[in-house]
DNA sequence: TGTACATCAGTGAACGCGCGTTCACTGATGTAC
DNA sequence: TGTACATCAGTGAACGCGCGTTCACTGATGTAC
């Protein structure tokens, strides 16, 4: 089993980059041991330190793939909708279908990985790659608001992406805590009105 | 030391709960070894055991200790108000105050626990505890809005305040992972700005 | 192209530490008389 | 009210487990000739 090639371990390092961002954003990225990211891959723990520096350093790499992920995600559905109202309401409708709140593996890494990062050394990397993360997803976001003709609207309509994302990632969160209940259901539909998406679309993707 | 009396013992029991009541929103239930909840309080790790059954009856007591403090100092500035817009008004700026975002011993329950509690297992003790907290949160912040008429209003306002809800905690979760930067200034500017808030107040409590 | 050797990706076990939980013990509190 | 004893709140140490990190080792890969 030892010395794969060159290749495969590079895949390898790939596969684990990948499963820890999966499980981080189901489990938040502090209560999954090594011991099964790599497991998950196939491998054994010992082969850990071959890959990366530390667990900081996995963490850091797997929050910056989770967020290219969801980045990518959406501009799938932008790039798939006829118009940018139509992929607003697409995202919106995925967003905050019970999916997201009652399946937790696929969740936005802002929801997955806030909280935690909050809690974190101001100095920490994943501050400044989290940052980041946000700051593409809301630009990622602001592409399916109108076009802004000047740049007071443009500011303007940075605003609004913001408050519409606090929407839902707030509502996301308090929904998922509060899953099973009569409120999750209320606090979804009430941010859903906010945004004008309020039919719900079952099994978007 | 050892054998203070009844009465002691039931002030221990409380200090012990306050303090980790702090510490848990500060970090995270999680993140806080009992030893350190019990030193808080000026006691040794070896006597929780007299007073809690497990870690886990300790963090849903502090969860339930923690939004009733929320809850209180919500309904003293609701009482000190001289009407219900000018209550919403402190409320509001209070919670998306430069204080909240950055200090987070004093951070909102909800915010603090959420993610934590979505991750527990569905038929968690914590997950009855913090719906019912976050209940009682929403129905005191209702009392700032205007009284309804007749039950449709009602409805009405319910979702507005859970709009409104969703709005505070997604920003003030955002602005604190994203501390020290302008897009964390923004994110608070923008629920601001929807909320109808927007000069700050510095230094309200 | 084939052979001989060096490299090194991954293994499996061990180490050390933190922490939840347990427990024998202590000595002040509470109570029975 | 005072004394004698039982109770029990808190102590401090130990136990066990999980997990991050380290390391000697293995044997297939990669390379030099």
């Amino acid at each position: 089993m030892p010395r794969v090639s060159r290749q495969q371990s590079k895949l390898n390092r790939i596969s684990i980059v990948e499963n820890a961002a999966r499980l981080f954003r189901e489990r938040g990225f502090r209560n999954i041991p090594l011991s099964e990211v790599m497991s998950s891959s196939g491998l054994t723990l010992g082969g850990f330190y071959g890959h990366f520096e530390s667990r900081e350093a996995l963490t850091n790499e797997a929050c910056r793939h989770a967020f290219e992920q969801a980045i990518a995600f959406w501009k799938r559905i932008i790039a798939e909708a006829p118009d940018r109202r139509t992929a607003r309401r697409n995202i919106i409708d995925d967003y905050l279908s019970p999916k997201r709140v009652m399946k937790s593996d696929s969740t936005c890494p802002v929801v997955a990985f806030a909280s935690e990062v909050a809690q974190e050394a101001d100095d920490s990397v994943i501050h400044k790659t989290f940052s980041e993360g946000l700051t593409g997803l809301v630009d990622t976001y602001m592409e399916t608001l109108n076009i802004p003709p000047h740049d007071a609207t443009k500011n303007a309509q940075k605003q609004q992406a913001l408050l519409e994302y606090s929407v839902l990632t707030g509502a996301l969160t308090l929904a998922r805590a509060a899953r099973n209940t009569d409120l999750s259901k209320e606090i979804v539909l009430s941010a859903r009105n906010f945004l004008g998406v309020t039919a719900m679309t079952q099994d978007l993707a």
